[in-house]
DNA sequence: TCAATAGTGTCTGTTAGACATTATGGA
DNA sequence: TCCATAATGTCTAACAGACACTATTGA
């Protein structure tokens, strides 16, 4: 009936070389659950849990990061854990002690599982895309990013109407030569509040 | 740093005279916190949440509730407390000690509208609506049940062509006279498993 | 010139929503 | 008969996706 605080363990996701990477802990002896090590801290009890995982993320990136959300709550071993994530903008480096981890070859975890679903879900009502990438982008890296989270194609000229018709981007003077090929406009994020958000249909899409 | 055991708080979730109604814990005295007090129970800490969860539920009810999940962790005056969400068909009697709030009358309370909001997020991937109503329901049932939950009217043809084409109801040979009117058709939910679900298009529906 | 990528215009099939109409009961 | 509700057919505007095309750079 005794037990420690409740620790709270945080999946800080960025985009590195095309692929979602999650931010883990560097352990000096060979990782045992076959899974990474996620920072973690422990929680006092009177704090808001937001405040504790924004704290936690702050210390180890230096500043915020630019969207964060609780994911849920998982009996760990002995203690109970509260997962949060987070996205920083790729180019961001590792802090001392940490490395990016594809989560490609950390699927099996299953926080780290649950952290990329709930960024997933969010996408379409969080701008959890932009805040994967620097302020400046082009289109094709933001389209990058939500096919990749998406795990499906996109198609380019739809994505664009779309995206224009939502008025969440704004052009910016500058271009980016990728070496070959034509040089891409450069856009920032930027969400004009709109009067109305459309309704969306309803939909019925259960798998069960 | 030694603390109680986590808390596990079930937000449980019924129509009542076409209204969301939760499961409140009845008080001899008068609530002081302003809100409705939930069923609550002290979460072993080795067992899953999800399990003890399910123990709360069930011995409330009777028997497990047709569908549930964990909305998120709270730190709640000192101890740490893991909001879950069910809901059950309407008719559903309250156990002793207990009464259906409608929860027009809570929405100030954090948990409940987080609870709520977790339905309606999730109503579009998992069959909730269909578990708020009865085994046999009917086409204007369903579609009360959508509008109250996504706070926005639905058309009514629409709405059945949309069902219809996602294959997750099926007719019974049973009809339903409500007084007056034409008698309603009786049907139920039967999510014929569909080769593939239909991608659906990307959305940037960002308030911010 | 060619290859590669950015960006756009047009067409078509699908569908959400509007509207109208029929169907079928009770009062 | 009238009224209320269920159920359905048709039309239209919006839009997602396909396709083709132009634009602009480096090699």
């Amino acid at each position: 009936m005794v037990r420690s605080d409740p620790r709270i363990a945080l999946a800080c996701c960025t985009l590195l070389d095309g692929t979602l990477a999650v931010l883990a802990t560097r352990r000096p002896l060979a990782a045992t659950d076959g899974g990474v090590a996620l920072p973690r801290t422990d929680a006092p009890g009177r704090k808001p849990l937001d405040a504790s995982a924004e704290r936690l993320a702050s210390e180890l990136l230096g500043e915020s990061p630019p969207w964060m959300t609780q994911v849920g709550a998982f009996s760990e071993a002995s203690a109970l854990e509260v997962l949060y994530v987070a996205v920083v903008p790729s180019g961001t480096s590792a802090p001392a002690g940490h490395d990016w981890i594809p989560v490609s070859q950390v699927r099996a975890t299953t926080r780290v599982t649950r952290a990329v679903a709930a960024l997933r879900e969010r996408l379409d009502r969080e701008p959890i895309a932009f805040h994967l990438l620097p302020p400046r982008f082009t289109l094709s890296d933001l389209q990058q990013v939500y096919a990749l989270l998406l795990e499906r194609k996109l198609h380019k000229a739809s994505f664009r109407r779309t995206l224009m018709a939502a008025h969440v981007v704004e052009p910016t003077d500058e271009w980016r030569s990728e070496g070959r090929g034509r040089p891409a406009q450069l856009f920032r994020y930027a969400a004009r509040r709109r009067r109305g958000i459309p309704h969306r249909a309803v939909r019925f899409e259960f798998r069960d």
